[in-house]
RNA sequence: CGGGAUGUAGCGCAGCUUGGUAGCGCACCGUGUUCGGGUCGCGGGGGUCGCAAGUUCAAAUCUUGUCAUCCCGACCA
C-alpha cells in the first residue's frame, strides 16, 4: 500500500475529548473517529488491525472445535419475553419498533437467538456437544460511554455459545475455552489474567475473565476493574467477587455497659471514630440501600466497605443503588424516626430488609446508630441491644492485604481491563425457552449452556494501552496494520526512491503486508508519522544508500541497524514466517 | 440519573469580563524555498460562533431555555 492513496489523516495534536491513550493515540493515528457518542468509525487502518484480532479469533475458535455463524443485529422482542430480560434488562438494551409497531431491540449479546437455534437444530444428544460463535457488532446503551473503543456503545464482540448433555460436558467447553482464550490474548500480544468473577446480568453461577493488567501508577487508568491476586497461591478475582481472610482487628469497643451518648456532627465512621477515640472496627455501619425498589439496611463493620455486587447478589437483584436523602426521610418518617445518614441503626426500621456482613458477627460492646440525630449507642451487644440480623453473608469488598483465602497469603490488587469473559450458564436459558434435547435414557433435558466472549474492538485498544510510548503506538507484530514501512528519506533523490521502490516491490512479492511512504513530505514529517501509526519494522532508505546501505528499525525496542536492502527484506520474510 | 466543566473553520485554541467588521496555530489550495525527526516565506479558500427565544439601534459576547460533548459515581466485552 502506497501511503499517499492510503485513506489516513495523522493529527499533530490529541483530540481534546479523549482522555486515556488508546483513545488518543486511535484517533490521532487515523485509526477512528468518531460519529456519536460511544460510536466509532473504524478507519482503514482500524479495520485492518480489526481484522488480524478477528482472524486469531476465528483461527483459535475453530481449532477449539467451534463452529462460526451469524445471527441478526436486530432482534424481536418476543425472545427477550420468552427469557424474562425483555423486563430485566434495562434501559441499557436499545429498543425499538418497526412499521408495524412490533418491538424490537438491537443485539446486547445473543443467548436468547443461539438458544432459539439450538432448540430448532438439537433434538438429539448425539448432536452434543455444540460449539456456535460469531463476530458482530453489539449494541450497549451504556449509561456512560468513555475511553474511546474500551467502552463504546456500539462495539464488535465475539460470542460464543455452547450446548452440552450434562454438567461435565460443560466443564470441558468451559476448559476448552479457556485454553483457546489464552492462546488468542496471547497472540494478540496481550499477556492477561483468568480472574474469577460476578456473573451478572447474562445468568449463571461460575465465571471467569480475561484481565489485560495495567500499571496502576500510570496516568489516566484505563483499567476499570480492580482485580485481587495472591502472589503465591494464584488466586485472583475480579473486586465484584473476591473473597477473603481478615486479619485481625479489635472488635471489642471495651464500653462498660450498653448506653445512648451524644455524638455531635458524627456522620461518618471516621468523625464517629475520632470522637470516640475508638478504633473504627469496633463500629457498626448501616447503609441504606435500594434493590430493585426495594429498601435494604446493610450492617458491615466500620473499618470495612461494602462490595455493591455482592450485595445485590444477596437479594437476587438486577440493580442497586445507595438511597437517595429523601428515600432515607421516608423510611425514618415510617418508622417513627427522624434520623439523617450517619446516625441509622438496623433497630425499628419498617419496610426495610436487614442483611448483615460476616464482619459484624463477633462485635462485642460495639458502637451503632440508633435513628437519633447526633446520638449513638455505645457498648451494644448482639441479642441485648439490638438483634443480629438473619441474614448474614459475604458482602464485604475485599482490601489489599486482607489474606488469600486458599493460602492464607497477604493479597495484592491491581487494575485491569476486561478483554474477554466465559461463563457456565447452565440451563438458565435453556428452561426459560424451553430448549431441550432428548437424551440417552429417553428423557427430554434442557441443555447445559455456556457462553464466551471477546471484546474485539476492546483488544485491540488495550493492546494500545499496553503497547506504546511518547511517539505512538506499538502495534504487537500479530495484530499491526502492516508489518513494515518503506520510508525514502528524500522524494528527490532518485536513488532513494529507485531502492525504495525495489525493496517495496519485493516485500509485496513476498506477501508482506508492506507499506511505501511515497509522499512529497519531509523526512520529519514521514518519520513521525511511521511511529504514531506504529508500524513494528521501517526501512529508512538515506544518504548511506550510496553505500548500499539503510536503516532497519524495531518499533518496539527501538533498535536500529544498518544493513543492505536485501538483508533487510530477508530479515522482514524471516520475521513474518 | 446525581455532581463538575465545555460548546467559535476538519483538528487544537483565543476573543466573551467592559455588546459594534470573527481571529491564531495546524490541516487544505497556489507558489517559491528546504530536504534524516512535524523547514521557512508569500498568496488564498473555508465559520448561520451548538440550537432557540429574549434584551438592544446592534449579540460569539448579556438573559432564559434547550441540545450535545467531556470528567467523577452506578454498567460491562
Amino acid at each position: 500500500m502506497r501511503m499517499s492513496k492510503l485513506f489516513v489523516q495523522t493529527l499533530r495534536e490529541y483530540p481534546s475529548d479523549a482522555e486515556v491513550i488508546s483513545h488518543k493515540l486511535l484517533v490521532r493515528a487515523g485509526y477512528i473517529r468518531k460519529l456519536a457518542n460511544g460510536i466509532y468509525n473504524y478507519l482503514p487502518l482500524m479495520q485492518r488491525v480489526l481484522k488480524k484480532v478477528e482472524d486469531i479469533v476465528r483461527e483459535e475458535m475453530d481449532n477449539a472445535g467451534a463452529q462460526e455463524l451469524l445471527m441478526p443485529f436486530v432482534q424481536p422482542a418476543e425472545l427477550w419475553q420468552e427469557s424474562g430480560r425483555w423486563d430485566v434488562y434495562g434501559k441499557e438494551l436499545m429498543r425499538l419498533k418497526d412499521r408495524h409497531s412490533r418491538e424490537m431491540c438491537l443485539g446486547p449479546t445473543h443467548e436468547e437467538v443461539i438458544t432459539s437455534i439450538a432448540r430448532e437444530g438439537i433434538h438429539s444428544y448425539k448432536q452434543l456437544p455444540v460449539n456456535l460463535y460469531q463476530i458482530q457488532s453489539k449494541f450497549r446503551d451504556e449509561i456512560r460511554p468513555r475511553f474511546g473503543l474500551l467502552r463504546g456503545r456500539e462495539f464488535i464482540m465475539k460470542d460464543a455459545y455452547s450446548f452440552d448433555a450434562d454438567e461435565e460436558g460443560l466443564d470441558k467447553s468451559y476448559n476448552i475455552m479457556a485454553e483457546a482464550y489464552k492462546r488468542i490474548f496471547e497472540r494478540c500480544g496481550l499477556e492477561t489474567k483468568m480472574v474469577q468473577s460476578d456473573s451478572g446480568a447474562i445468568g449463571g453461577s461460575v465465571s471467569h475473565e480475561f484481565m489485560v493488567l495495567v500499571n496502576e501508577n500510570a496516568e489516566n487508568n484505563a483499567g476499570e476493574n480492580d482485580v485481587f491476586y495472591c502472589t503465591k497461591c494464584g488466586y485472583s478475582a475480579n473486586s465484584n467477587h473476591a473473597v477473603s481472610v481478615l486479619n485481625p482487628v479489635e472488635t471489642d469497643g471495651h464500653f462498660d455497659s450498653a448506653k445512648i451518648v451524644d455524638t455531635p456532627d458524627t456522620h461518618s465512621i471516621e468523625e464517629l471514630s475520632k470522637f470516640l477515640n475508638i478504633p473504627q472496627s469496633v463500629i457498626c455501619k448501616c447503609l441504606i440501600y435500594v434493590v430493585d425498589g426495594k429498601y435494604i439496611a446493610a450492617l458491615i463493620r466500620g473499618d470495612r466497605t461494602i462490595e455493591e455486587t455482592k450485595l445485590m447478589n444477596a437479594f437476587q437483584g438486577n440493580d442497586i443503588r445507595i438511597a437517595r436523602n429523601d428515600e432515607i426521610e421516608e423510611i425514618m418518617t415510617n418508622s417513627g424516626y427522624t434520623a439523617v445518614a450517619g446516625f441509622i441503626g438496623p433497630k425499628g426500621l419498617k419496610n426495610v430488609e436487614l442483611i448483615a456482613d460476616e464482619t459484624v458477627k463477633d462485635l462485642k460492646n460495639f458502637v451503632i446508630g440508633i435513628n437519633q440525630n447526633d446520638k449513638h449507642l455505645i457498648g451494644a451487644n448482639w441479642g441485648v441491644d439490638v438483634e443480629l440480623p438473619q441474614k448474614i453473608t459475604d458482602i464485604r469488598l475485599v482490601e489489599e492485604n486482607d489474606r488469600c483465602i486458599d493460602c492464607g497469603a497477604s493479597l495484592k490488587v491491581t487494575k485491569g481491563i476486561e478483554v474477554g469473559n466465559i461463563f457456565k450458564l447452565g440451563t438458565k436459558y435453556s428452561k426459560a425457552m424451553n430448549a431441550a434435547f432428548t437424551d440417552k435414557d429417553g428423557q427430554e433435558k434442557p441443555f447445559i449452556m455456556g457462553c464466551y466472549g471477546i471484546g474485539i474492538t476492546r483488544t485491540a485498544a488495550a493492546a494500545v494501552e499496553r503497547h506504546h510510548d511518547e511517539y505512538g503506538i506499538k502495534w504487537p507484530l500479530a495484530i499491526a496494520p502492516f508489518t513494515v514501512i518503506v520510508v525514502p528519506v528524500s522524494d528527490q533523490d532518485e536513488i532513494q526512491m529507485k531502492v525504495a521502490e525495489d525493496i517495496y516491490n519485493k516485500l509485496l512479492n513476498a506477501n508482506v503486508e508492506v507499506l511505501i511512504d511515497d509522499r512529497a513530505e519531509r523526512a520529519g514529517v514521514k518519520l513521525k508519522d511511521a511511529d504514531l501509526i506504529g508500524i513494528p519494522y521501517r526501512i529508512t532508505v538515506g544518504k548511506t544508500i550510496k553505500d548500499n546501505l539503510i536503516e532497519f528499525k524495531n518499533r518496539s525496542n527501538g533498535e536500529t541497524e544498518t544493513i543492505t536492502p536485501d538483508e533487510a527484506v530477508r530479515r522482514i520474510i524471516e520475521i513474518i514466517k
